[in-house]
DNA sequence: AAGGCGGGGCC
DNA sequence: GGCCCAGCCTT
């Protein structure tokens, strides 16, 4: 039994049940259903764009904390919110969530669905969330959440953007729409999991073709992943862990963070030849070789040989920066080395 | 339509 | 090691 036309109210009624009784307490969940705080969801939602909740969690409050209101927010130099968002990932999001609130700051946040559409960071994921949630909005949202739930429950292995999109407006109910879709995605999250789903405790196991297969988590199909891209650097320490040169940096790659002076190692070249670049550019020397430290992101691998030196520009307060993984696993290599030459490891 | 974009947790 | 996560933007 599939969850076919006839079936739907008993499917919706029985997620929604199970959403009233055992559904997650979150930070962002505040004010009645349907009528939630639009500055607390939409920070929260841009947070939990490709993150998972009990991470974003910590930096919700974090964000919380620092920029209470969409004025605070606008207020603030970009530095201060890529701060915040130091570690999160994914730092657009921030970038952009920062050029919205300064887009929205005069005339306050958006009560459409297309008005949230127009803002930067804000796609059809997020502008459906914040009028379900805030507005009372019937817009079903496609989150991965939803998107595996519904897989299961139709059976449907490549399930399409479009026919996900279908699927949810299909089940939604218009009579709560925010506490349905808060209902799918706590499902999704909680119960109907990516590799072992708890079916025994799923509320709508009855009506679940991927439950009835016996191989539930076969649904949907995995995504081709692209392959992961290698990716040689060298970097210039001119300073120690706590205080030396850091550059911004562009781009779309760690865009606005802070980093340790680096450049790329070019297809046919030497390490030597782009550490050469480095010290020009800086106006330094190279004192030694500290080591080299490796970092996986989703789609690159980075080998990164760190050197110590003198001269340069003037130096950062490393503490006060948002830096990536990367050039804090750079700063350990110092770290550790003065560890081992006092002995006090 | 496809690829780029972080980082951590879990298998 | 691979896979996934309350997606969005660019090309």
């Amino acid at each position: 039994m599939t969850p076919s036309s006839p079936h739907l109210p008993a499917v919706r009624a029985a997620l929604l049940a199970w959403f009233d009784r055992s559904g997650r307490a979150l930070p962002w969940r505040v004010g009645p259903e349907g009528r939630r705080d639009p500055y607390r969801v939409w920070v929260s939602e841009v947070l939990l764009q490709q993150t998972q909740v009990v991470r974003g969690q910590v930096y919700f409050e974090r964000f919380m904390t620092a920029f209470p209101t969409v004025q605070a927010l606008a207020a603030a130099p970009i530095e201060a919110v890529l701060k915040a968002w130091e570690g999160c990932g994914y730092y657009a999001r921030a970038r952009n969530l920062h050029r919205a609130a300064g887009k929205v700051v005069g005339e306050g946040l958006p009560t459409t669905y297309e008005g949230w559409l127009a803002l930067p960071g804000v796609g059809p994921y997020t502008a459906a969330a914040v009028v379900s949630l805030t507005l009372g909005e019937a817009r079903a949202v496609n989150d991965g959440n939803v998107r595996r739930v519904l897989a299961r429950l139709h059976g449907e292995k490549q399930p399409t953007d479009p026919w996900v999109q279908a699927r949810a407006d299909d089940l939604l109910d218009p009579e709560r729409p925010g506490a349905f879709n808060e209902a799918v995605m706590d499902l999704g999250a909680t119960v109907c999991t990516p590799k072992v789903p708890k079916c025994p405790d799923c509320p709508v196991s009855l009506w679940c073709a991927a439950f009835q297969s016996g191989q539930p988590a076969a649904y949907p199909a995995p995504k081709v992943r692209s392959a992961v891209r290698e990716m040689r650097a060298v970097a210039l320490l001119l300073g120690d862990a706590r205080e030396a040169v850091l550059e911004r940096r562009e781009g779309t790659l760690l865009g606005g963070l802070m980093g340790l002076p680096t450049e790329v190692v070019d297809e046919g070249e030497t390490p030597d030849q782009a550490l050469a670049r480095l010290v020009t550019r800086l106006g330094a020397r190279v004192t030694g070789e500290l080591g080299t430290v490796t970092h996986t992101m989703t789609h690159r691998h980075v080998t990164l040989t760190v050197f110590t030196g003198v001269g340069g520009p003037g130096r950062s307060q490393v503490a006060d920066e948002p830096l990536p993984r990367l050039d804090h696993k750079a700063l350990e290599l110092w770290t550790r080395r003065e560890a081992s030459l006092f002995g006090t490891h």
